[in-house]
DNA sequence: ATTACTGTACCGTCCGGACGGTATAGCCGT
DNA sequence: ACGGCTATACCGTCCGGACGGTACAGTAAT
């Protein structure tokens, strides 16, 4: 019980980086074994197999985004549109640090995924749950559903394409992109009713 | 060279159905071969190595994109942010017809993306080239570059999220968002004008 | 004869997982 | 304070199987 919950998750950032520096192809037990600094028997002996690891990888990624979530979620935004905005700001500016600096959460779920997709992709499920919840959280936010919907999108293909170097931008832009989707966010004047609007 | 051409799209067809249908670990040689009705010798006299299927994957994905991009794009819009317009369309509209129906190019990316990332990073490479033209080219298309980028990113996260399953949209509201999108990218100036009704 | 394959056999490598063993620490009755 | 027992936390090894790739002999159509 003393260190358990310590190597296990000591298991899962060694195969966090793994698959994040060298692809998911090289999520292997003796390779996350060395990583971790165990052997693949000490590895097996905290997860039965690769796919829990997975697993493992996939549920600690929820855990760690939804306590970043409520945290945004208590800072005084009370407009509407609140929940949208925690969402934009948890995805984009969201860290967890473990000891040293910033992780945002896109690495963290992009390794899960890739991770997921290469050998497991039933254990996305619990994230597809959670994904289908936010959104449906966003929609009932105050902004139009559709608005909220399309800056929901927009977080998600930022972290995405970041991840995948798919036309990536300067800091700078990246900055005004950001403060765009907020904007966005934000919205409640024009195109979106206060008054009369919603029933 | 008659049907060599024919053999290695079929070739490509099936490894994408294989990637699609049972995930991108059994991208295998032997279950490419036996998905197209080949043998393992067969497509190997076609492409030499298995990361060889995974680069013409891309490749044709890329001659697809950008010819459906190409036609979207001579279709007479002339206003500024026609590229950022084509663009969206191509992405959640757009649909290259191999004898049935409609396939998006989100299940092609998509295909090319798991296979990629499972076996064979290096051959992302010309397609974050591309991904890079594009950005550039929105980015001067006479939007605001924060909001065309913002409008780029809405559409790989649809396309994305609606594979992985991450808060899919009922069809009508999907239909709403797209539409949002492309308000989005004919916005002149002004932040958001008006309407909330439409023709 | 060339092109486009089929089919079979085979090699070296790597992987997931099972298994047996070990070191240590803690509790328990005496 | 001792020996006995158990649980935890690993280590090291082994094995069956799959995979990528090679080699090569054969075939059928052009």
């Amino acid at each position: 019980m003393t260190s358990s919950a310590h190597t296990r998750d000591l298991i899962l950032d060694s195969a966090e980086a793994l698959v994040l520096r060298d692809g998911a192809a090289s999520l292997t037990l003796e390779r996350v074994a060395r990583e971790a600094g165990l052997s693949k028997g000490g590895v097996l002996y905290h997860f039965a197999s690769k796919a829990q690891i997975v697993q493992g990888l996939v549920e600690r990624l929820i855990r760690h985004f939804e306590a970043d979530l409520g945290q945004y979620l208590r800072k005084t935004d009370t407009r509407p549109g609140r929940r949208t905005r925690a969402f934009v700001r948890a995805s984009l500016e969201g860290s967890w640090d473990r000891k040293t600096g910033v992780r945002s959460h896109g690495l963290e779920i992009f390794a899960a995924l890739m991770a997921a997709l290469a050998t497991a992709p039933e254990s996305l499920v619990p994230l597809q749950q959670r994904y289908a919840r936010w959104q449906r959280e966003m929609e009932r936010d105050g902004l139009e559903p559709a608005r909220a919907t399309v800056v929901r999108l927009a977080c998600d293909g930022l972290w995405f394409s970041e991840l995948l170097g798919f036309g990536s931008l300067s800091p700078r832009r990246r900055a005004t992109v950001v403060q765009e989707i907020l904007r966005l966010a934000s919205q409640d004047e024009a195109g979106v009713s206060r008054k009369a609007g919603r029933a």
